[in-house]
DNA sequence: TAGTGGTCTAGACCACTGT
DNA sequence: CAGTGGTCTAGACCACTAT
């Protein structure tokens, strides 16, 4: 619970981020267990040398990621450690980006990728034309070499025709924008049911139709609010579920 | 668009929450609509009186509830209506007072309440031993007249027996937990599955055996950490759905 | 009494967006 | 160029917790 490595504290990076994913990765190698206390925001100033409100937007950070918690007159402790083929709703990320982080392997098969018309539901989304031409490219993903989801996406023609020509198979859409497109990403809005699988899904997803499915509907928009890709995900119930925190206030 | 009341800012309550709660309600009361830009925080400092960072916190808070979302160079947006009968999980809230700010009504059906012995899940959660003695109060939610819920939970004893003498059935735990006992919540940790009916759980919700439903596990903490409650809740997916919104980075 | 987190101020520099 | 949000500093006072 002790003995952290000097900062590095290197460049190019805002402070409160450095910071965050060094106190990230001592928790979650096992440095602070659960419980632990936690250096005071005071022990954090000093052992990275930045201000006060530096360390606490570190902290809030992961307060709101479930990572730790905050006692007022206390301290700040350590939480759950939890590992299991969940993903954490406190960040957007990409399904592979997730999975690799919590050490299981994710890849994908593409069932379809095609030009379609847009329905209302879909033209709404992506603030295009209703019966105007989108993308849709199906995705079988495989979590440990088991299908687990089937993802059936919508994106604007143009931008689905550039990602026609990349390895949908192996990468995360969202790295792929973010990095090659130089697309900053924003902020996704999910809604999240329950359904039973059909025949074809069932087929697709190797389970049987009756059975349990986890159903989100979401769009996800770049940082400057332009919608990019409406999702509906349909997961395996026995093989996957969503973990978040809430707080209060 | 504009013409904002002036800001009242009375007392005993932070400036930022109250900045907070004031611009929640001008979206909300369609005095912004989507898309609207909100006033710069320059502005905002100077039409609260505060400081920079007191306003961004207020800011802070409603983009992380999906109410708006920011654009660097340019300003502060107002994002999506919506008005559903959902739950937002951007907030930790009871679900009749969730539903109530959304114009539904929502009653509770007390079915079972009782002492019963941990398991190890109940006790691991609960923090006490497993096999001692827990509260287990089974309720029947109801929204707009419509069952929708069945909700199974658990409470350490002594809370338990003293929520035994509580109107369980037209009061939040959460608010009688706050306003009455003064017991500030914390924080929950949800984990978000989907099941099907059984016959006993189909006959309660008034659905049929093999419809999907949402399966949320939650345990729930007060504000020092320690655990108040484990709950089972099981919605029909027919007539309830979460909605959030997730930010990258 | 000392230490903690909660709140708040008054500045500052930067990168990006628009004109 | 001015305006915007993103980041950061160096202070300050309060309420609560522990000793």
């Amino acid at each position: 619970m002790k003995a952290d490595t000097l900062p590095p504290l290197h460049a190019s990076q805002p402070l409160h981020s450095q910071i965050r994913e060094h106190l990230r990765a001592a928790i979650l190698d096992g440095r602070y267990h659960e419980h632990d206390k936690l250096p005071s925001e005071q022990q954090l100033m000093t052992q990275f040398g930045v201000s006060r409100i530096t360390v606490r937007h570190a902290l809030a950070a992961l307060q709101q990621e479930g990572l730790l918690f905050k006692v007022a007159g206390k301290g700040c402790f350590v939480s759950r450690p939890a590992a299991k083929p969940v993903q954490t709703l406190a960040r957007l990320q990409g399904f592979a980006e997730a999975m690799s982080q919590r050490g299981h392997t994710a890849c994908n098969r593409v069932l379809r990728l095609a030009p379609c018309p847009a329905d209302t539901a879909i033209a709404t989304a992506l603030g295009v034309d209703a019966g105007s031409e989108v993308m849709e490219i199906r995705r079988l993903r495989y979590l440990d070499q088991q299908p687990v989801s089937l993802d059936i996406s919508y994106f604007p023609l143009a931008l689905g025709q550039r990602l026609a020509r990349e390895d949908l198979a192996g990468r995360d859409i969202f790295l792929i924008l973010e990095n090659d497109y130089a697309t900053p990403l924003g902020h996704a809005d999910l809604t999240i049911h329950a359904c039973v699988a059909d025949t074809d899904t069932a087929g697709q997803l190797g389970c049987r139709s009756g059975d349990a499915l986890l159903h989100v509907e979401r769009v996800t928009r770049a940082a400057d609010g332009q919608p990019l890709v409406l999702d509906y995900l349909y997961y395996r119930a026995d093989r996957f579920s969503y973990q978040l925190r809430i707080n209060r206030s």
